[in-house]
DNA sequence: GTGAAAGCGCTAACAG
DNA sequence: CTGTTAGCGCTTTCAC
C-alpha cells in the first residue's frame, strides 16, 4: 500500500486529519494503489436551504399563498404568481419531497423489487418501467433482493411505509408464497407483478406467454429434423418455468414424439450448470440431437462444453435457448432464442400499476388483470 | 389484436369495466396478444395503517414513549419496550419513513446518478453501493440519466429536495461543466463522483487508473510483437478517455514508437463505430498489426468486421479492449481488455460518500478525496 | 384573492 | 422512567 501526496504545499496543518484518513485506507483491498489528493477545504459558506416560508416572507405574502402560487392554483392572482415562481427560480427553491409526501398522503412514487439489476433482462424492464414513470411523473425506487428471500422479505416490508403508492415486483428464485406480497393487497396498496408472479395470489401480472415460446421454440427444433430433444429446466416451482417445461412436452406430444424422462434435467439454470448438464448427458451415452434450454446462461455452458468436446453446433446437435440475451448475438455460433420483450413488459408493468393507483384514488374497485406478452422466436446459428 | 376470455361465468356486470380496459388496451403494442383475465374483485377489507399513536393508544402511553421504546431507548423500562415491540410486531407496524425523515432532518438515504443500469459495469459498481449501503443502514435512491445532459440535470436539482443525504454520481457523456453538482457542494450535501468525473469540480472522486490501464494494455501489445498499434478514443474532454489516449502516448514514447496520429480515432465507443473505424482502417492502406480500444463494444465492432475480412485475430490482428465486459470471455476469439474492478468502485465509492456525510453530521470539515483504483489486465485470446 | 390555523407522523427538548 | 409540547415543511380547510 502507497499514499502520493499531490498536494505541494505543506501539510503539517492536515497532518492530524491524515492520521483518520489513513486509518481509513487500512479497510481497502490491496489490488489497489490509493492516490490521496487532499484538496484545500470545502470552506464554500453554506447556503441555507429555502423552504416555502422563506419564499413567503421575502414577498410578504404567506406560506399558504406561496404554495398555492407554485400549484398554480387559479385564485391566486397571476402578478403573485409570477412573482412566487421567479423568486423560487431565483433561490433555487426546492420542494421537500417528503413534507409534500407527508401532508398530501402520497409520494408520486412506486417501488421496484426484482431479483438484481445486472441481468439485461431485469436491467431492461427496468428502463420500460423508468420510461412510463417519468412520463407520468412517478419517482421509482429500485430494491433488490440477490434472489434471496430475506432480502426480498425485509425490503418488501420496509417498502410498506408509506413511502411508495405502489409496488412492481418480480420475486426471487427462493420465493414460494408470499406472505410479504399479501400486506400490500390487505393494505389497499396496489401491487403488479412482472416475469417471475406468485401465481396464487389474485394481484395483476405481467408474464410472457412462456408456454407458447417454448412450444414454437421446440417446434422449430422438430422442424429442422431434430427428434431426440433433451431440456433444460428450471426450478420446478416457479411458474414461468413451469409453463416452458409445458410448451416443451405438448410440442413433443403434438408431433407424434415420445417425451423421454432421461432427457429432462431439473434446476439447470446458470452456465455451470448447463455444462455439468451437458457432460451428464454425454456420459450417459444416449442418442439427442438437440437441447431446449430454459435459460441463454445454461445454453451457453452446454454450447462451450459440446464445443470442448468436438461436437459440432449445429450440425450435430441444436441449441436453442431463452431470454435472448444479448450475448447470443456474440457467441459462435451465434445462439438461437426466445425474446421476451423485456422493455415492453416493464412499460406496460407500470401502466398497469399506475392505472390501479388512479384507480385506487378515485376509490373504485381495482380488478386484477394478466397481461401476456407474445413471445418472440429468434432463429440464429445455434439450430439448423 | 386479440381478447381473450378466460373467466367462464357471464360477464355482464363487468361490462362496464371492459370498455375503459379496452380502451388501455389500445396503447398496447400489436406485436403482444393481450389475454386478460377479470379475477373475481379484490374485497379484502382495507386494513388500517397504524401509527405510533395507535400503538400508544392501545397500550395506555404516549406517542414519544412508544418511539423511544422502538429505538430501545435505555430510559424506557424494559417491561414497556417488549409491550410496545410486540405490539407493534403484531399489529405489523411500520414507521412512516417520510416523517421520520423529516423529523430528524435526514432519512438515511443516498441518491446515485448515473448514465444507466443496463450496463453490466454500472450495474455492478450498484452493486458495491448497496451492499456498503445496506451494511451502513443507508437506503439507495437510483436516478438514470440515459446519457442525457438534460435528464442528468433535472434529476440532479429534484434530488436536491432533501431526500437524500449525499450524492454518488458518474456523469453523462454530454456533460462537460455540472453547475448542477455545484449546489450540492454550495448547499454543504457531500458529493462523490465514480468513474466518469468531473475533473474541475473540488470534490471526491473513486475513478481507475486509467492511464495507467492504456499503458499496460499498450506495453502488452509492444512485448508480443506489435509496433503499429491503433487507438479508439472515446470522447476527448472525458477524463477517463483522456487518459486512456495518454497512457497510450506515452507507452509507444517510452518504446521508442512514434507515435502516428493516422492510427488515433475518436469518438469510438460503441460496436457500430468499431465497425466503421475498422473499415476506415482497412481503406486507408496502412500498416497495422494492433487496436488499442478505449472499450470493449468498439473492440467487439473491430474484431467482427475484421474477421468478416478474413483477419485472422490475433495472428495478423491484436485486439485489446477496456472494462471487461462480461460477453469479452464468451466471444471467439475471447477478448483481451483491462477490467475496473467495477464492484470495489461501488464500495470505495459508497464508502467514502457515507464517511462523508458522518463527517458533516458532526460538523467537521470535509476533504475531498480522490481514490485511483489499480486496472487489471486480463489477457486472453485476442493478443498474442 | 389571501391569511390563519390545523395537522400529516414522528422525534426531541423540557418537565416532572 | 414517562408525558407534554412543539415543530420538521408542506397543503388544505375555513374564514374573511
Amino acid at each position: 500500500m502507497k499514499f502520493i501526496f499531490i498536494n505541494k504545499k505543506p501539510m503539517q496543518s492536515f497532518a492530524q486529519k491524515y492520521i483518520t484518513l489513513a486509518k481509513i485506507f487500512i479497510f481497502y483491498r490491496n489490488f489497489s494503489i490509493f492516490l490521496s489528493v487532499l484538496f484545500s477545504a470545502n470552506l464554500v459558506p453554506q447556503v441555507k436551504k429555502y423552504t416555502l416560508r422563506d419564499i413567503a416572507k421575502e414577498l410578504n405574502i404567506s406560506a399558504s399563498t406561496a404554495s398555492r402560487a407554485l400549484h398554480d392554483n387559479p385564485r391566486i392572482s397571476a402578478l403573485v404568481r409570477r412573482q412566487v415562481k421567479e423568486l423560487a427560480k431565483s433561490m433555487d427553491y426546492q420542494p421537500d419531497f417528503r413534507a409534500m409526501s407527508l401532508r398530501r398522503g402520497s409520494g408520486r412514487t412506486i417501488g421496484v423489487l426484482l431479483p438484481q439489476v445486472d441481468r439485461y433482462f431485469f436491467a431492461s424492464v427496468l428502463r420500460g418501467i423508468d420510461e412510463i414513470s417519468t412520463e407520468e411523473g412517478y419517482n421509482v425506487l429500485i430494491c433488490q433482493s440477490y434472489e434471496s428471500l430475506q432480502k426480498e422479505e425485509d425490503l418488501a416490508r420496509s417498502l410498506l411505509n408509506g413511502r411508495i403508492d405502489g409496488l412492481l415486483a418480480s420475486v426471487s428464485i427462493e420465493t414460494r408464497v408470499g406472505p410479504h406480497f399479501e400486506q400490500y393487497v390487505s393494505k389497499g396498496l396496489p401491487l403488479v407483478f412482472f416475469d417471475r408472479a406468485l401465481d396464487y395470489l389474485k394481484v395483476s401480472k405481467v408474464v410472457l406467454d412462456d408456454y407458447k415460446g417454448a412450444y414454437q421454440a421446440v417446434q422449430h427444433l422438430i422442424d429442422s429434423g431434430c427428434r431426440r430433444i433433451a431440456h433444460f429446466a428450471g426450478p420446478g416451482h416457479i411458474e414461468i418455468y413451469a409453463n416452458r417445461a409445458g410448451g416443451y412436452i405438448d410440442a413433443l406430444t403434438k408431433n407424434g414424439i415420445q417425451v423421454d424422462p432421461e432427457l429432462i434435467f431439473s434446476g439447470v439454470i446458470t452456465q455451470e450448470a448447463g455444462c455439468r448438464a451437458m457432460k451428464r448427458l454425454m456420459e450417459m451415452g444416449v442418442k439427442f440431437d438437440a437441447i431446449f434450454s430454459s435459460g441463454d446462461y445454461s445454453a451457453l455452458g452446454a454450447m462451450v462444453c459440446a464445443q470442448q468436446n468436438g461436437i459440432d453446433i449445429p450440425r450435430d446437435l441444436s441449441i436453442i435457448g431463452f431470454s435472448n440475451e444479448p450475448f447470443g448475438a456474440l457467441i459462435q455460433p451465434t445462439l438461437s432464442s426466445i425474446d421476451q420483450h423485456a422493455l415492453e413488459m416493464g412499460r406496460q408493468a407500470a401502466t398497469l400499476l399506475i392505472s390501479e393507483i388512479n384507480l385506487k384514488n378515485k376509490n373504485q374497485t381495482v380488478f386484477p388483470r394478466k397481461i401476456i406478452l407474445d413471445p418472440q422466436l429468434v432463429i440464429r446459428n445455434s439450430t439448423r
